[in-house]
DNA sequence: CAGCATCCACGCGGATACTG
DNA sequence: CAGTATCCGCGTGGATGCTG
């Protein structure tokens, strides 16, 4: 039912703006600031809980990990667990989904971690010519 | 030189809101709405030229087609070579560097379309329950 | 504990018009 | 042809304070 092989870039680039569908939702995601470390941090830990991710996440504010959580799971992406206690307990972990785009995601973040430096050279030198 | 193994995204979270070189310029650079189409229809057609973006690519304005090929070029991706004619002669072509991201970045396409159906209807989903 | 409410600054992306 | 210049709306991300 899906489209199981991607039809050209060219064929993309013509309803890249308008199609509902469309890959943009993932692309955003991705780049959104928080998305993927969260995405990685439950890869590796399995099941966590909001204050953990507050604590393990430097410079991240509730508000914006909040929304994180909310666009990933509204998404289908993750899964969130409430625990009727008091205090409240809830526990985030990766969906099927979630576990299927991990994959991609640690190659691309491979990539990063091997080139990151090349582009920040680049950067600078272009910065030296002006 | 560059970090050959990712330590732990444990260790990733710590350091991601600081990092000068870290993985967040890829991540960004990924999200922005046109630089992965305009990548990967360099790696579909080996050169273009910039009206031929415009041609191509539905929906980008002059300025944001601009900016993003700077932003590519910045990042040591793509190389801008200029004919010195009248009119102006400009061809864009992917480095080696921006060679090397194309390959994740097509992983991470392949299964966007695979499963971009799932999360939009995930999103739906949300929808109806409110 | 796991959030929500509010306010705010900034920059991206878009529209339009102009130029070497 | 291959851009620049200007203006603008909107949404993201951040800071702070409050709550069931």
């Amino acid at each position: 039912m899906n489209t199981e092989k991607i039809f050209t870039i060219t064929d993309l680039a013509k309803c890249y703006n308008k199609s509902e569908r469309s890959i943009r939702i993932v692309l955003e995601r991705i780049g959104e600031k928080w998305s993927m470390i969260v995405l990685l941090l439950l890869d590796e830990h399995g099941t966590v809980r909001f204050h953990e991710f507050d604590n393990m996440i430097d410079g991240i504010s509730q508000k914006v990990l909040s929304n994180t959580l909310k666009a990933l799971e509204a998404d289908g992406l993750i899964h969130r667990k409430v625990y009727p206690v008091v205090p409240p307990k809830v526990e985030y972990t990766l969906t099927d989904l979630g576990r299927g785009l991990v994959t991609p995601v640690r190659a691309l973040v491979d990539w990063a971690c091997k080139h990151s430096l090349d582009i920040v050279e680049s950067r600078k030198s272009l910065i030296k010519q002006a």
